[in-house]
DNA sequence: TATGAATGAGCGTTCATTCAT
DNA sequence: TATGAATGAACGCTCATTCAT
């Protein structure tokens, strides 16, 4: 009873290929930066024709999104579902490495906002998949099995979650404005989730 | 009592020909949408040279930002600080006009969201206008004399309106993704007002 | 009596493949023309692979020469060498049909006739070879056994067939021409068969 | 009575960049031919941006009609229409400048032969147009005040010159072929002449 | 102010053909 | 024979922006 074992060699050599492109763009990116990126030096770097990489990609922003979707995936790899933050702090502090892959350049931010939602076309898009993990986790951590203290337990894990995600986004921009210079992403959200999502203190 | 009588055509020109357009470009956004906007139609409308059109506006954007910070103030106008939403209900309704005029187009949005913040160059923007005269009217809402009843009073007003502020944005976003179809912005909006901006049900 | 039984199977999984490409060929060319197709369609329809393709053809204008060709061969296969026309209209009227082919589209004509000349190179290629097969035809019909009457007989038959050949070509290209819209290459041709194949007026 | 006198130095600069471009192209075709011509190559030595090579030609065949409509232009104005050539020999001779411009590359007699004709599309182009002042000098050759001897007067001259262009086309092309090698374009059409537009032997 | 030709860097595309497996 | 990923060299295009006049 020997199963199917069909297209070794092809696959992989495609799979080398791709890795390739990506492994180049990826040093390229972290020595000059995202914006800076050209798909004429990721092809060359690559040592592969430039119909190679629009075979494997439709187009740079694909490969883009790729290089900060892989970002953002690595920092969302550290968080465990199970091991839910017990205090505002050790949330942003959780949310630290993702925060900063997603403003590491206004470019990245741009480019996470622009496709953090699930267009209506079909593919969400590794970026967009990347969020939604993201709201996975805090959904888990906000509805664990005896409902989710220190946070507040009045409202459904789903809608903290949306509301840590709407925080988080303008915590981030602000990164980028000049009238909040002086406070940090992780301060600024620090601050919403101390006023939305803990209990009031009343 | 005579009136300064000297330069009155040179301005009038001057002004006539950045009204024609802006009019021209104004019939072109209602007409094709803003994405589909290019300087050479505004210009062939307006029946300017492509140069004219940069000695009126510094690039582009300027235009785009005043065509659509021009909805957004006309949204703005509307609304009284002194009067303040007496329910979650009422201030989403009292936005909606804003709502419409920032989610008309994914293109408009991300103008928006790019613009909201004033940026390290100097100038805000109209845009970034729009939205700190949204923010003031906020504030003014939630910090009347007395407290701001019914919302939650546990809270700075900067503090709520900062909070409306990230989830009307993240209410906008939600109208172009296809896994909250089903939710307008205004409906998700209210949900996030109702959770996080009123007193918890203790 | 012992047939050969050899390889009857491989030889025939060849043939068949090379019949599925170009039945495939045929009938996009049918559906699209001959300057729509691709490759990759041609493959794609007869479930190979592209390098199948390279396999049985030298290169794509082979398969194009070979459909072209096959049409053309098909308009010579109803003439009858022995037969000759006995009058232009008759002599236009039998190459209907090839024009009809070699004119089915601007580019099969520009094929026909970038490929009618024996290049330089050993093999005269199918389209030439119609060509000549064409000529040949004509060489009989204008230099019979007797003389060839209605036609003028104070030529050789090569070169009045050599004539036939270029009035022709230039009829055929007539056809994509504006200028002559109104005349058919046939009724063209028979203007030009009637001028200089025929003994003159006196 | 003053004229408009509009459009000076504007119009003149744009003439200045085309034929800057033209000139550049014409000395990179006659070093290399006309086949190996890159766009980039004439951009780089007219001194210009790509784009100005688009805003001056709408594609890379329109320059190459250009400049080979230029050549043949240039033999077009060494024939004097009021000269009418007093042999076959002497037609084939004044016609050899045009044959030697028409035939200096494949890639050349191509593109004559496929922009021979007036496209259904709106433009001539400079190669039909040339063409066509061939078609009008042979017209007045043939059809001078009183008749065209030395050769047939029995055709209209319009049909003369149609057989004309039908016969020279033809030697042409066989200039590319092997079976005719031996045979210059030149005498082949000298023997098409003799036959074809010299009243008969009879 | 007004003009409009020129800029310019890079993206995306094309698609027949090759070649290692 | 068959496979199909990879090739590769231009081309065409975009379009906001600049600048000499």
């Amino acid at each position: 009873m020997i199963k199917d074992r069909r297209q070794p060699k092809t696959q992989s050599r495609t799979l080398r290929t791709r890795a390739k492109l990506i492994a180049t763009a990826e040093a390229l990116v972290t020595a000059d930066g995202f914006a800076a990126l050209r798909v004429e030096q990721v092809v060359q770097g690559a040592g592969v024709a430039k119909g190679t990489f629009f075979a494997h990609f439709p187009d740079k922003d694909a490969l883009m999104e790729r290089l900060i979707a892989a970002r953002l995936d690595a920092a969302l790899d550290r968080l465990d579902p199970a091991q839910r933050p017990e205090s505002p702090d050790a949330l942003v502090e959780a949310l630290a490495l993702f925060i900063k892959g997603a403003t590491a350049e206004r470019y990245v931010l741009d480019l996470v906002m622009r496709r953090a939602m699930v267009p209506p076309r079909a593919d969400p898009g590794p970026i967009a998949r990347a969020l939604a993990r993201l709201d996975g986790v805090l959904v888990q951590w906000f509805g664990g099995f005896f409902g989710a203290p220190p946070f507040r337990t009045d409202l459904p894990p789903e809608m903290l979650a949306e509301g840590v995600r709407a925080l988080l986004m303008q915590a981030m921009e602000l990164k980028f404005c000049s009238r909040h210079g002086n406070t940090s992403a992780k301060a600024r959200l620090k601050g919403y989730v101390d006023a939305f999502l803990m209990p009031p203190n009343a």
